[in-house]
DNA sequence: GACCAGGCACATC
DNA sequence: GATGTGCATGGT
């Protein structure tokens, strides 16, 4: 497994080249971004995120502060902006409430005590969780989606059904617990994803094959 | 017009 | 514990 997967890692790394991850110029806006993406094309995360820049919203003493109402209509092109909008403010009033909206504060937290605290926020699931830990604040968590998913069942490495924590440790227990090689090997999975997936075309070479 | 996208919570069985 | 459903916009 740990071949495969290292395997698999240097293909992609060799084929794509280094990803530049997390698209966004500050680990809160990360935050903000890792939320506004669930389930959710990229390139309407990046709308939602202009119009909050565009108002000088995009800060956790900003956020806080701004209604449910508000929040919601500014974050609309991301979608599910109603939910999104109350997930967000679940998120800032754990961050403002617990670490006063500082990054370094939380980042100073052990990282298996601070996941916990994120998957409690209503909002927060290990996805988004793990985001935060890895591309925020740089701890070696390895993120996984739905791509992930498709990936390893398309080569055999996981069972249909396989859940979040089973995959995640394929991973996490036999290659090395790197902060760069995580945010690598998962934005990697995402371009492969990106450019060869998949649903949308005739001959997925990524997705399991139907019978 | 159908299908999809870098999930998650909640209801129901 | 497993399965089903609501949430919603914008691109293909």
């Amino acid at each position: 497994m740990n071949r495969n997967l290292s395997l698999i890692y240097r293909r992609l790394y060799s084929y794509f080249g280094p990803q530049h991850w997390w698209p966004a110029q500050s680990p809160f806006e990360v935050m903000v971004g890792a939320i506004l993406t669930q389930n959710t094309s990229w390139v309407n995360v990046e709308k939602a995120i202009a119009n909050l820049k565009k108002r000088n919203f995009l800060s956790p003493e900003m956020l806080y502060n701004l209604s449910n109402a508000k929040l919601a209509k500014i974050i609309k092109p991301a979608g599910y902006y109603n939910i999104k909008a109350k997930r967000l403010k679940n998120f800032l009033n754990f961050f403002i409430e617990h670490y006063q909206g500082d990054i370094s504060k939380m980042a100073s937290k052990d990282t298996e005590s601070l996941r916990k605290e994120l998957l409690e926020v209503n909002g927060i699931g290990p996805e988004t969780a793990d985001s935060i830990l890895l591309y925020a604040l740089k701890k070696p968590v390895f993120v996984v989606d739905a791509y992930t998913n498709r990936v390893l069942l398309r080569h055999g490495l996981i069972k249909e059904g396989a859940g979040y924590d089973k995959i995640q440790k394929l991973f996490t227990r036999r290659l090395k617990k790197n902060t760069k090689f995580f945010n690598e090997y998962h934005a990697l999975l995402v371009k492969l994803g990106k450019e060869f997936c998949l649903k949308k075309k005739p001959r997925c070479s990524i997705c399991p094959v139907k019978s």
